[in-house]
DNA sequence: GTGGTCTAGACCACC
DNA sequence: GTGGTCTAGACCACG
């Protein structure tokens, strides 16, 4: 199984947090089902690359947030999950992310208008670009 | 002399980060015009209630950055800086977290409107609430 | 043949052990009689929709407490045991399940009363609901 | 600064997790007052005469229950949380143990007054023994 | 000094 | 085969 998890080396971010915000944008957009059989962790490890160790953190991370579930001897699983708990997960990274960027206009003190330009520009470049 | 600085202890962000970026925003902004001596690094360790290697730290980085200069025995001053230098720093924080948004909301899969909903909201909570 | 055995895919538990604790209290509370022929592992297994090595392992266990008896060909049978035997099996897991409940109540410096109290609600959810 | 954390080797339960059972009971019985200081991960691993990734398990865990915080470079403190919350984290695993103990009881078939006995048994026992 | 990340590798329990 | 625990040790970031 093939999961689309891309791996930075330059980013300053951790390793396991990489992986783990695209693991659950996966499982919180729908793009993982329910019920759906993830990669054991040694063959997740050996796709990115990387110490099984840090596949067990994500996995067990995620597991707390109950977006996955685990059982030994039979593999890790995306969990059930309400579907208000679902969008609440969806759009909770989104809105702080969002909520950053203006936080970061008012310190500066950009106007209002002058900072909307600014995000109406990003929007363009990723979805029309 | 007072700096309008806040520390958000339940922040994740390191202490030096939290500084350095809203003492940036104080220069590029205009809020604190070129020439202008800042706190010694004492003073503004006993302000903001933390260790002087933090400010040291703070700084070091924001002279390394060209927006600050320290001369021997006198102090910390605001830096000279060409204005288009100045106009750079100042949007270049704020395109960047504008464009963390807008990429973790593709990321789960978000709609143009979806996402631009999810910024006047926030746009309005900041600059009219 | 249908066996009462509940098996709960949220627990943490084990399965083996689930299956266990449930067979066993049949046993040890007289719900199977002595000499009663169980299902053949394969059965249970398809039965409980679980791995037939994970039966297997059950009734060796139980096999290995003097609780069942296997015979080449034959099959499972519930073991001839004495009544007194059949006594401290039966009350065993009660009196360590109740010690550690107790246990957990004194960490974290229940009153002989709170406890009580906690104790008397469950039982009346269990009996009166 | 000591803790007073008793390990037993001998225990099936994993080791992280008698820690944290231990630890967190000291914290929600209040016995560990908000803002308190714990040990370094190093010390505590030396006082319990095991890793430090075994300990740094622990204080992840709790924080991630949101009763510990930790700042980087600064160490780990008991955090801020509600009565409400503290309360409630405080008697949850009592609750649950008293379930099991009264489920286990059902499961072989005792009675009330049966299973009644066995606790004031455990609860004197334990209180006046 | 503190905690945070990542590694390699061993051993156990479950299915 | 699967996940779970525990270890030792290196290196980095923060204060």
């Amino acid at each position: 199984m093939w999961l689309p998890i891309q791996i930075n080396e330059q980013s300053a971010e951790p390793l396991y947090y990489q992986i783990e915000v695209q693991l659950r944008a996966l499982i919180v957009s729908g793009q993982l089902a329910e019920g759906t059989l993830l990669p054991s962790i040694r063959e997740l490890a050996q796709m990115l690359k990387c110490s099984i160790i840090t596949v067990r953190r994500v996995y067990q991370d995620l597991e707390s947030e109950g977006l996955l579930r685990t059982r030994q001897g039979t593999g890790t699983y995306v969990a059930r999950v309400e579907q208000r708990e679902l969008d609440r997960h969806r759009l909770a990274a989104v809105i702080e992310a969002v909520d950053n960027a203006v936080t970061a206009g008012k310190l500066v003190q950009c106007t209002k208008d002058e900072i909307n330009e600014i995000f109406q520009e990003a929007l363009n470049k990723h979805y029309n670009g």
